[in-house]
DNA sequence: CTGTTAGCGCCTTCAC
DNA sequence: GTGAAGGCGCTAACAG
């Protein structure tokens, strides 16, 4: 008893496929028409059947994005900012692309199994947000996947995510190398010579790039890698790795957190264990988010444009923006020096 | 071209039904022949066409999820948990859901419009969170976009917003009135007399409800409504309120804000203007959204169990758990007393 | 500018 | 347990 585009038709008095172009808006119609149909539509409240005309015009408009965490606002800012960008006009049936969140999770297992269900959608398109997993079968598999979707026609955006080569997927890359560096450099600047590093998880490539950054930055002082505890992208990992931190090298004056969350719990680790940032040790993260400088005191940290890439990701994703030269590009944090950070006492 | 399931069946020598009834699991199909169909599914790497399978099936396995912003973690916690709870993958094949986010900003026209199109996809089923626009007009036209939802079949759940008789929708409610008014005793308990209020946009439930509730309290102890403010329910509203409210009524000894996040930008004009929180005010927050415990002094706050929202929701909108009697349940806050509220001085 | 004609790829009664 | 047909609702060539 679902009203269906031949409905719409015999009341408007027109063939289904007026209709249809009306719908469309991609076909001349008439403009009385239109205006028959339109009321026709209103009429008998009639709603197009997505799946059916993906069917046949094998194309959607869903966009799929894949995270790791949602509630995650390092997540939830790109991914907002893709899909403030992939609406709009231009596209079929209105123009209105609808943006499928995909929690990964972060697991390589999910991250495949999202983009075959993305692919079996017909995506429109697909931004993948955040770090890789290094592990070479994921890798592979993961380039294999990518391409057949770029074949198939589905755009693949990378946002913060290193280049995929030969799989003709977009990469915006967050410079998380150099930001990282810059970040050691400010608190050697300071002073700073024994500096302890909370990394994320192993085997991700933000981890990777950011400590390599961080001991690059070392290297380049003449000074050997500190202390370093991996741990997940959390405020609890960083409060548990604070302390065993300041339990292998109680003489540190600094401690470098992989990113603003973790250094949220390695700061409440600090106060906890009655030390004062910055006077006892200074505290540093990464990514500014949005509390970041609520934190008292302001966290010092290395601000990277999520709403911006995440936005570009958007419109490249829908073709309303032209990909970047080789097809990639790369996005640069900014050093945010607040107070979180201050030469060592002595 | 692309494969079909014609081509699966083909290499399978078995019929394209057979090959939809293993791919479907719903139907006894000999183990030989299961086992002989999915080989030629993996050897020609096939991918199910999954608009093709919803226009046949007259149903698809996405599942809508608006949101005034993905990028606050009110609403990112909500939505991830719902998506947890969907039966993405891990399942079998036809148990595997997608999630659908829309960001509506806020805005009435985006939400009807969203439903729209999650009507047009014929999704599943659609989980609203967050509080509803109390326009009369808006009103109305959403609740017969709902009730046509319900109708087709696609299951509504509310989360955080209050019910919608006769749509069919089914509604968990928050009790914001109730910790609106909790909070506000436990500042008069303290002894505080003259509390600002920062409250968010007009014409929205959650605001009302949180502010009732704080009026109630007040009322109750035979005080007057104090100082109000309204705005959006972000940082930078807060702070722009606090100041407001500090210049109405400079001798207020608290402030109570809307949700955390107003919390966090009235503290740091507090802080800004020379005050010291809660020696010269006192602040309190509502939602308990992670960053909370971390400020500094901790937030006083309501705690929303948003995780635990989210994911009911999620198993009632995809039936795997009963709706609640009468279609709704009321989800109750709790008070969670820390640091950044005092006794006044004096 | 508008109607006619074929499918798009799959699910789903029916038979066997 | 499996195959054969019909149709789900729409779009996209073609004509006209």
């Amino acid at each position: 008893m679902t009203v269906t585009l031949a409905d719409v038709a015999a009341r408007a008095q027109v063939s289904p496929a007026t209709v249809s172009r009306v719908l469309n808006g991609n076909y001349p119609v008439a403009a009385g028409t239109r205006e028959r149909v339109l009321r026709a539509v209103d009429e008998l409240d009639y709603v197009l059947n997505g799946p059916a005309s993906s069917l046949a015009a094998s194309a959607s408009d869903l966009v799929g994005i894949l995270v790791n965490d949602i509630a995650d606002p390092f997540f939830g800012i790109m991914a907002g900012a893709v899909q403030s960008e992939i609406g709009g006009p231009g596209g079929r049936a209105g123009g209105e692309r609808l943006a499928v969140v995909c929690n990964t999770g972060g697991s390589p297992e999910r991250e495949l199994t999202y983009l075959t269900l993305l692919q079996r959608q017909r995506a429109d398109a697909v931004v993948i947000t955040g770090g890789a997993i290094e592990d070479a079968e994921h890798m592979e598999a993961l380039a294999a996947k990518m391409e057949r979707l770029t074949d198939a026609g589905t755009r693949v955006v990378l946002c913060g995510r290193p280049p995929a080569p030969g799989t003709g997927a977009v990469a915006l890359t967050f410079d998380n190398r150099g930001g990282g560096r810059r970040l050691t450099e400010h608190l050697l600047g300071l002073g700073h010579r024994v500096i302890g590093y909370i990394a994320g998880p192993e085997e991700r490539t933000t981890t990777r790039h950011r400590l390599e950054g961080h001991r690059a930055a070392l290297a380049a002082a003449g000074l050997p890698d500190g202390a370093t505890v991996h741990g997940p992208y959390d405020r609890s990992a960083g409060y548990d790795a604070a302390l065993e931190l300041l339990r292998r090298e109680p003489s540190l004056t600094a401690i470098v957190a992989a990113n603003d969350s973790v250094a949220l719990g390695a700061s409440a680790a600090l106060r906890d264990t009655g030390r004062r940032i910055p006077d006892d040790v200074s505290v540093a993260g990464f990514d500014d988010l949005p509390f970041s400088i609520d934190t008292v005191p302001a966290l010092t940290t290395v601000r990277l444009p999520l709403h911006e890439a995440g936005a570009r990701a958007g419109r490249i994703a829908t073709g309303r923006e032209n990909e970047p030269p080789g097809g990639v590009a790369t996005v640069h944090g900014e050093l945010m020096v607040r107070g979180s950070t201050a030469p060592p006492r002595g």
